[in-house]
This record gives C-alpha cells, structure tokens and sequence, in this order.
DNA sequence: AATACAAAGTTCATTTTTGAACAAATTTCC
DNA sequence: GGAAATTTGTTCAAAAATGAACTTTGTATT
C-alpha cells in the first residue's frame, strides 16, 4: 500500500471513529436533555475559553455558523449558556457558560477522554506523539485551504 | 498537555478536515451531478469491490444504513450503480459499478488523493507510518465499540 | 470623510442524515 | 425440525446541518 493509499483510508477510520462517538457520546448526553453536538460545543467553550466567539466556535469545529447560532439558541433556552456582548467590537457574540454548564461539561469532558482512551487503546507513546505532531501539521494545512 | 488532552483535541481537527474535504470536493463532484456522499460511495466501492453489500458500505464507512439505501437509490437512478442479488443469501444486495461509474470513481479517487496529498504537507515518513500503525489499532477498537 | 470591502451573526428554506418500525431471509440452539 | 433470535434491507417521519440572503458593524482605500 502506498503513501497516498494510506492517507485516504484514514478518511473511512475518520467517519467510523465519528459514528463510534456518537454512538457511545448520545445515551451519556440524553442524561442532560442535550445532543452529541450541544455537548460538544459545551466542552469546548469550557476548554477554550479564549475562543467564546461564535465565529471561533464554527471555525474551529467545523461547524456552520448558522449551526452554532441554532446551537446556541437551545442551549441558551436550556439555561447553560449566555449571549454577552463584546465591548471591543459590536458584531461579535461571546458566549458565556452558566454554572449548571461548567458542570455538565466538566463530566462530559471525562466521557469523551474515557471514549478516546478506549479507542487508543494498544497506540504505544511514539505513534502518539508521531499522531500528535502529524495533527498539528494538518492541522495548519486546512486552515490554509483557500 | 497530557495523553488525553491531546487525543481529545484531535476530534476538533477531525471534524475541520472533514468540512475540508467537503468544501474541496464539492465542486469537483457537480461536474458529474453527484453530491460528495454519493461519489464517497462510489469510490468506496471501486476500491474495495469485495465489500459491496450494503450493509459493508454503511458499517465500514460509517453511514447509517438507511442512508446507504437512499444514496443508492439515487446513484441507480443515475445510472451509476446496479443492486444485483447474492445467489447465497437472498436478504442481500449486491451493489455493482457502471462502467460509467468506474470511470467516475477513477476520477473522483485521484481527487481525493490530491485533497489528502495537500492536507498532510509536511508529514514526515515516520510520522505517516506511526499514523498508520495507530489507525490500524484505533480501527481495530472502533469494531470492539459494543 | 466617503466609499467600498470584509466579517459577525441571524433567519429560513432546503438538503442531508438518522432512527424506529417493519418484512423477509438466515442462523442458532434446543 | 422448528421456535427464537439475528441479520439484511427498505420506508418514512423527524432531526441535524447547511447555504444563501440579509443586517449590522468594523476595516481599508482613496
């Protein structure tokens, strides 16, 4: 198999590993009344909090930003999250999460490392860290995708 | 960053490349009508003619398999695909490429290389073959999700 | 300072994808 | 050999996610 074969196959892996998640992710966020992705975005505000905007939020995901504003929207009816304006600029939505939020997303974020934990299990420290640097380059990649 | 950090924020990356992939293709697909589902399928298909029942599509590709019977709908109405039955087991179908299909899949398969190509810039050898070895093991766990 | 240009966010119609219920064929196990 | 459980695929209603149009605000150009 060569390089480029081997790349491609990985895009396969990529939406199994996603199905996989939401397979295991849902019957943990149904506890809370949320979907996979509200508890996604959830998490990553409580990780990221230097990137409250809703633009970073779908950039950075990978969502739409028409998909964070209906996210936000639920969320915000749901009492987990607040819109507040940024004095900086008046375009700009910082989103803002509310205690019950901090809470949910602190054992959220313990599910999703139990669920990668379980699907790394046997890659040794090197393919780690090999894995890790090869993100982080692909990473830079896409974000220069015209 | 530890371990588990670091595998987490790879779903980020994960969900980018795969909005990535979605803006690159895209175009490419509309020249021949097809959405980026439909010619994933097609493609799938000429690469692994082994796996062509449906219910391989959906499990290794990770559609649910309602969704693989209406992608396939579409592409026989297109012309691009047959069902055709298995003479052992008469709850199965066969999905089989036109001719006109293979050639698409040919075509649609080089521009996935050139998209992945692009994305890994830079990613050494080593890195790719630790990458490799990870994916076959995360692979491996993906199946074992109960 | 006026004008054009770009970026953030929302709305809404549409497309994509899914899950649940079902029917038919196969396998398991007694 | 036959009941029970499993697997395959389809249908259809519902949920998830998107893109295009638009408004508002900020930035750049002249």
């Amino acid at each position: 198999m060569d390089d480029k074969t081997m790349r491609m196959n990985y895009y396969d892996t990529m939406m199994r590993a996603r199905k996989g998640y939401s397979r295991v992710m849902e019957p943990i966020c149904s506890q809370w009344d949320l979907t996979r992705n509200e508890l996604d975005v959830l998490v990553f505000l409580y990780n990221n909090p230097e990137f409250n905007r809703a633009a970073d939020v779908a950039s950075r995901r990978g969502m739409a930003k028409s998909h964070v504003s209906l996210s936000v929207n639920s969320l915000e009816a749901k009492g987990l999250l607040r819109r507040s304006e940024d004095p900086r600029d008046k375009r700009t939505v910082r989103l803002e999460l509310t205690g019950e939020a901090e809470y949910i997303a602190r054992q959220g974020r313990e599910a999703q490392k139990a669920f990668f934990t379980r699907i790394y299990a046997g890659v040794t420290g090197e393919e780690l860290a090999a894995w890790a640097a090869a993100s982080e380059k692909i990473s830079r990649n896409i974000n220069e995708l015209d």
